[in-house]
DNA sequence: CCGACTCTTGGCAGAGTGTCAACAGATGAA
DNA sequence: TTCATCTGTTGACACTCTGCCAAGAGTCGG
């Protein structure tokens, strides 16, 4: 049970065990809140001192946003080699890989979601905000759209919104099983389709 | 400065001093996070001992939970008196009435925003959940589908998603300033009838 | 006027967090 | 090998916050 420690005081990289201690703490956020989990689980999760935590990370805040911003980046792998086809076909393409990364870390990815917004925290914001812009560029190169200037602060402002309901409607699929995967696939497809195509030519620029 | 408590000591009607207590409450977790706001804040800020709020809630977690439970609650203006006409135009009303009354409570409606979800709380999720029940009886009530049985539960899962993206889209319009008021108008009203008049009957039933 | 009721308070114990001087493992020079 | 230096690592201290309880004090009925 406490083998974990056979020698004492094993010295490590700064960089394996500050990646070390990051994996203990995506773990235990992931599982309990930000208030259940405290510094000393980790640090006993990863046989470690408490206070070499707040050595390599400052505090249990900004522990929280390293893990927090870690969980939301999303992998480039959704928008790379799309057949050069229409929109519709590209962005149904990127909506099923983006399915099947979300079924691959079904866990991982709902704590991150569930951490999202520790009450009004301006810097888990920020994370958030920076994640969302680089969703939103995925989004308009899988549609094509890259080089729209008309309106192109509330097309972003349209597909960041977009990707709110996206994520509502990813939870209901693997927490609630209201949806199924392929009813997701229809919902998201065909709304940001809607959004693009349809609802933004409706906007009055000003 | 701290002329609030002249009088040491004042006795009230427990109701009375519950409610000023979740007042203050309200502001500060609206203001400030669950960690960053203290009990030792909110007595002080209500001029009482800070075990008085221990006596009235129990504790601080089921404190915040009151809070989060009255902010949630979704006007029932909203959906009233509508005119018994076609669901674009009741569902037009009632999105501008909603907007109405955000923008009028702007500070209020953000902060509420802003409190969701403490970690993974399941008790803030069932009133979130309740809350978004609520408003998916009114968007249909709004729609006249309140009687419509085929795929039901897909039907109400997709409106819980939708109200996701209207948070969002809140959110840029109060908050970045990036969508107008009109229009949040014109997405609400177009995504929430393609939703239901186009996608809904695409879902394949199972 | 006084006793009972209960609203209200100060203080105590336990837990979590941030900080710092000091210890110890690793590396290079003599 | 032996020693000095560097720095990863630790234990301990001080502070804040939370939950709890017995005791104080305001209010009402007899």
């Amino acid at each position: 049970m406490d083998v974990q420690r056979q020698d004492r005081r094993r010295r490590m990289e700064p960089d394996a065990r500050r990646a070390e201690i990051l994996g203990v703490a995506r773990r235990l956020f992931g599982a309990g809140g930000y208030t259940t989990v405290s510094i000393s689980d980790i640090a006993a999760e990863a046989g470690v001192a408490r206070a070499l935590v707040n050595h390599y990370f400052g505090g249990k805040r900004q522990l929280y946003l390293e893990v927090v911003r870690q969980m939301m980046v999303v992998p480039a792998s959704v928008s790379e080699r799309l057949p050069p086809t229409t929109p519709e076909e590209r962005l149904s393409i990127c909506v099923d890989r983006w399915l099947e990364v979300v079924e691959r870390n079904r866990d991982m990815w709902l704590s991150a979601i569930g951490l999202e917004s520790l009450g009004n925290d301006p810097e888990i914001d920020q994370i958030m905000l920076e994640a969302d812009e680089v969703a939103t560029d995925r989004i308009l190169e899988a549609a094509m759209m890259t080089d729209v200037t008309e309106g192109r602060t509330k097309l972003r402002a349209m597909i960041r919104a977009h990707s709110s309901m996206l994520k509502a409607a990813s939870r209901e699929w693997l927490v609630r099983g209201t949806l199924s995967r392929s009813d997701l696939h229809v919902i998201l497809t065909r709304t940001v389709l809607h959004l693009l195509h349809t609802v933004h030519p409706a906007l009055r620029d000003d």
